[in-house]
Order: C-alpha cells, then structure tokens, then sequence
DNA sequence: TCGCTCATCTGGTATAGACCAGTTTGACGA
DNA sequence: TCGTCAAACTGGTCTATACCAGATGAGCGA
C-alpha cells in the first residue's frame, strides 16, 4: 500500500483535486447549477478513491463553490443573494430584481402560545397567542432556506386565513397598516439538522446560517419573530448604517 | 465485512455518536475548553473506526459546538462572542465586557496602494495610498480571526508610526479627532483558506465568515476598510437598527 | 400515449488498515 | 535541578472495498 509522496510542492491531494476543480469553475469551464461528474469519474480521473475526492468536495463545498443534491450528484454554487435584512422588503422582489427566479412554499401554519424561549426573544408573556408559520423559499428551484416566523396573534388577528406563498410584509402593511420599524437581528454560522436540514432536501451537517429578525411596528409593539435557516453558500449579507 | 443494521431508530451511526457527544457537552459533562478523548479511544469506545469518528467529530465542528487544535485534539467551544459590527467600539473592551481575555498581535504593517478591488470597495482611485495593516485577533488565548485593514493614508498621515496592538477605533478618535460614522458591512460564510488559515493555525478549509465593513468620518470621506477571516464557531452577530 | 417497473446511476455510510508530521511527555543525563 | 531528546501520542492524509438507499431513465405493457 504505497503512500502519498506529497509531490508537487507539498500540497495534499485532496488539495490539489480541489485546485483542478476550483479553476474550472473560476475560468467558467463548470457554469452555475452544472453538474460535476460523479465521484467515482472524479476519483478514477484524478487517480485516486473516492474517499479523497469526497475530502476535495467537501473542502469546495465548505467554501460555497459547490453544493449537492441528495443523491443527485454535485453542483457549481450560483451566485450569492445579496440579502440586507435590516431592510423591509420581500423575498420575491429581492430575488427577481438580481435576475433570479423566486419561489415560496407554505409547510405550515399553527395558532400556539409563546414559550419560554418565545418570550425572552420578543417580550411576549408565556402563553400569549401566537401564529407558527414555517415557509419554504427557493431561487432558480434550488430551496435555499426553511423559516419559523411567529406572529403576534393579538395585534393581527385572523392573519392565519390569508394565503402565506406571498410577501408578508406587503400583508401586513395592506392588510393590517403595520409598517415594520425597529428590528433587533442575530445570525451566526452552524449546521443545519434536522427536522430543518431534510425540509431543505440537504443531509445533516450541511453548513449554514442561522438568522432571527424580531421585527415591531413603530410603537415598539412585537409584530413578528422571524428565524431562518440558509443554506451558507447561498446568501451574502450586507447591512449599512449611518 | 459486515454492514451497519440502522439499529436504533435508523439514525446513522456516526449521528448516533455525535448525539452522545454532543449530550455530554450539553449537560456539562464535557465543559468548554477542555479537550475530547483521542479520536482512536472515541472510536474504540463507540465500536467503530476513526473514520467515521471523525465524520461525527466533523459534525460537531460543523455545528459550532467543538473545535480541533492542530494535532493536539479536539476541545470542546466556548460560547459565541456577541458582535455588533455597527457599532464603534474596541474588540478588547468588547471581548472584557463578556468575561473573556482579549489579545491582539500586529502581524504586519505595509504601505500601499489601493488596487482595482479596494478602489471598488472604498471609493479611493486606484493608486492612492493605502496603509495595510494585518493583525491577529484572541480570546482566551484561542486565536479566533485575522484582520485585513486599509487606511486613508492621505487621510491619516502618520498612522502606520502607532501602535497597532490596541483599539484602532480610540487611536483613531484621540490622534486624528475621527468619529466613524458611516459604515456599509458585508459577510458571509466560507471556508478558511491560506493563508488565513495557518495564519490562525487550522486547517485549511475550516469553516469561518467572512466579513468586511467600510467605515467613512461624518463627511462621507473613506476612512479605513476592514476584512475580517472569523473562525465561524467563536461568534455570533447582532444588529439592531430603528 | 401514458404510466409503471426495474436496472442502473448517484451519493451516503461504514470497515480495516497504513504512513505522515507536529505535540507532548517522561526518562535520563549533566 | 534542569535541560535534552527520543518515544509515544495526536490528528492529517490516503488506499481499497463494500453495501445501503434514493433518484433517474429506459423500456415495456396497457
């Protein structure tokens, strides 16, 4: 069983397949959204098994160039969304106006009452009414994130009869005057697990970013909770103060 | 060669052991900072192999809840440093206010140029000077991110004679009389690659974010432009805007 | 033409073992 | 007592192979 001889200027192979392939979607050989040959053409290509070239895979992965599909194979990462969150604004809009195909999918829709952790995060008591909603968003077909939005249920009453597959904040403002105004917003990276990961069609472990927006009108009244779970190659986040 | 039964309510193995770690380190067991058994003991306590050990450690890594020095093991993460990028403050009094030791190592000062990618980014011309200071940043004697920043040397002449181990945001106020007050910041998600990586002392294509902020003075005039490499487990972020 | 079935392709999970290259530690000698 | 140095230990990289389970598409039958 011979070993690597860390040739070629001591980079690892796993390194060095991740360069090959990283040139090819920088120089644009692999476009957005292909598919790359499967790991056992990979590994065969490269001379070596499948368990290094998963090593190189997962490294693209890691750095946004590439995802995968269950089962379906492995894919060029398109580019990043451009999301500023301490914007009012909708999804749909924000997607179509960087050329992208928009897509929003209601999972659920609950009335249940504000637990603990509910509470500290939107200084609702225990126990007060709240609407669980959980969406599905897609761009160009590929589900990019899952969201457990809770409303207040007092403030907007009967807001679980209208139809969710639209933006929320253009509901809000038409149907109920609400014009978002302060929000408090946190995010960090982590992995997505389940039940999140395979409502996103992604295995466990896949990298991601966790953001909640907890959103009042101008009275400083609590409208909405807002907790997302992106898929970590598929956004960018910018937000300007002044 | 036998084959894993998907025993115990289908989970696969190697979630199966990421649950008991993880449940270690939930209930206390296991308290940050201190480092895991070897991945050899793991895999020999588990029944398994130091592959798919590692595949469980690399959950956990991927989730934020542990992080590995190199080839001295795997240790379990502190809690998250909160970060307001928005606001002006040091990241030592920052990283003090939550009970944690700060440290901040100069790793290089150079005077520059602005290139076509920091022209776009900051307003300069192309060819104006720039100094460009890199610095690495700890909290309890755990590197956690390294900095890029580029300062208006026009607009600060001198500066690259300071000291740069301590808050460039006071050296800033109390030499040049500057109060930055714009600010546009862009992050997201991505592997760390070198030299960020050995610059930090992990592995290349560890997960991390990314994160850039361009700070102007109350006029509008560019003042510096930061780029920070974040390990991805050592923060989480909060805005809040009205 | 349409729907279904099944072979085939894909990645997902797992075993067993090997050598490489830093880190740590403890025994030993000055 | 203290420094040195080698052994032992750690994760890092890699080979070779196997079976599992979901996705896909070709082909067949109604």
């Amino acid at each position: 069983m011979q070993q690597q001889a860390f040739a070629e200027g001591t980079l690892p192979l796993y390194l060095r397949v991740r360069d090959q392939l990283a040139g090819q979607i920088d120089k644009g050989v692999l476009t957005p959204n292909t598919r790359l040959p499967s790991e056992r053409i990979l590994a065969e290509q490269f001379g070596t098994t499948r368990v290094t070239t998963r090593l190189a895979l997962a490294q693209l992965e890691a750095e946004g160039k590439i995802y995968r599909s269950n089962r379906r194979g492995w894919f060029v990462s398109p580019p990043r969304l451009i999301y500023k969150p301490t914007h009012d604004y909708s999804f749909s809009d924000n997607v179509a106006a960087q050329g992208r195909v928009p897509e929003t999918e209601t999972l659920d829709v609950t009335a249940t009452e504000a637990n603990a952790w509910l509470a500290t995060k939107t200084g609702l008591a225990v126990g007060d009414p709240v609407i669980w909603l959980r969406r599905r968003r897609q761009i160009d077909g590929r589900p990019v994130l899952v969201e457990n939005i809770y409303l207040n249920a007092t403030r907007l009453p009967g807001i679980e009869t209208y139809d969710f597959n639209r933006s929320l904040w253009k509901l809000l403002r038409e149907q109920y005057g609400v014009e978002l105004k302060g929000k408090r917003i946190e995010m960090y990276p982590t992995a997505l697990v389940d039940p999140q990961a395979s409502a996103i069609g992604v295995t466990a472990g896949t990298a991601g970013l966790y953001v909640t927006r907890c959103s009042q009108d101008g009275q400083g009244g609590f409208i909405e909770f807002d907790e997302e779970f992106w898929l970590h190659d598929a956004l960018s986040i910018q937000v300007e103060v002044s």
